[in-house]
DNA sequence: AAGTCGCACAACCGCAATCTA
DNA sequence: ATAGATTGCGGTTGTGCGACT
């Protein structure tokens, strides 16, 4: 279903992603945020370029993604908002809560824009319209919803309170409960039973499952990291920390060649 | 069983918009 | 003011898979 994983002339490898791949991009920005798309990818340990990872984290890997099974009210309401706005799937989206603008605009050349051109008359929509519905989308529905469905009662949201972050290009930073680098900021000096929680937060760093807290926190990151503030203890970490003690260092010298400071701490 | 076709969707590409120095 | 870097958006492509012949 997916392009064959390949490397180009620049050493960036593409086509479909694996597991491993999925974890470190998702692992990365939830402990880190995607303080730099371009960037990212050499700190999280990918040989993928930034737009691919942004593609990927936004369609694919955020939290409260939804994908497949949409809802006819879901379908109704990208016909509205198509007639209404066109193809802005990035405003569509917004209006949407957990779809992403490219798994609209899928859906909607897979399945809506055949209705619409049966049904051109979309402001007779009404969200109770089984009948809209051609056999094969019937047919289809019925094949499908044996699965997971999403919530038929959503509304459409003013634009003042977009559901995700789908196209901000504000550094984002997520927060989690069981994760003592959470704030980041932790010096040299925090305590000895601080390192050996972190060692073994590190170790998982690359593994670890998708058991992270999802709370998404918008504008309300630390202002050091908004700043490109970063801190992170110089202190000896063995082994399985070795890669990230390596992207810290290598994050450092960004800092440094872009003349900002890297312990900058509020 | 084998070949063909169409669907679904992940991912890529190019360009425009925005940001930053 | 401007040029380069980065991000966001929309169009398009590639390919696995099921349905059909």
């Amino acid at each position: 279903m997916v392009r064959a994983p390949f490397y180009d002339k620049n050493g960036l490898k593409k086509g479909a992603w694996s597991v491993e791949e999925d974890n470190k991009l998702r692992s990365y920005i939830q402990r880190f945020g995607h303080w730099n798309w371009q960037e990212l990818p050499k700190f999280a340990g990918l040989s993928r370029s930034g737009k691919s990872c942004r593609l990927r984290w936004l369609n694919y890997l955020q939290p409260d993604v939804k994908r497949g099974n949409y809802t006819e009210e879901e379908e109704l309401m990208i016909i509205k908002l198509h007639e209404e706005l066109g193809n802005k799937w990035s405003m569509i989206a917004a209006s949407l809560p957990g779809r992403s603008d490219n798994d609209i605009k899928n859906h909607w050349h897979a399945h809506l824009k055949k209705r619409t051109k049966k049904n051109p008359t979309t402001s007779k929509i009404t969200l109770s319209s089984e009948a809209y519905l051609n056999d094969a989308d019937t047919a289809r529905k019925t094949k499908t919803d044996s699965s997971v469905s999403c919530s038929p009662s959503y509304q459409v949201q003013e634009s003042s309170q977009l559901p995700l972050e789908t196209s901000s290009s504000k550094f984002s930073y997520l927060s989690f409960d069981n994760a003592p680098l959470s704030g980041i900021n932790w010096t040299a000096k925090d305590s000895l039973a601080t390192l050996e929680t972190l060692e073994q937060s590190f170790s998982d760093f690359w593994t670890e499952p998708f058991i992270l807290d999802n709370t998404y926190i918008q504008n309300n990151y630390p202002e050091s990291l908004a700043d490109g503030g970063f801190s992170a203890s110089q202190s000896c970490y063995h082994e399985g920390v070795d890669s990230i003690y390596e992207a810290m260092q290598e994050f450092e010298n960004y800092q440094k060649i872009n003349k900002k400071d890297p312990y900058l701490v509020n």
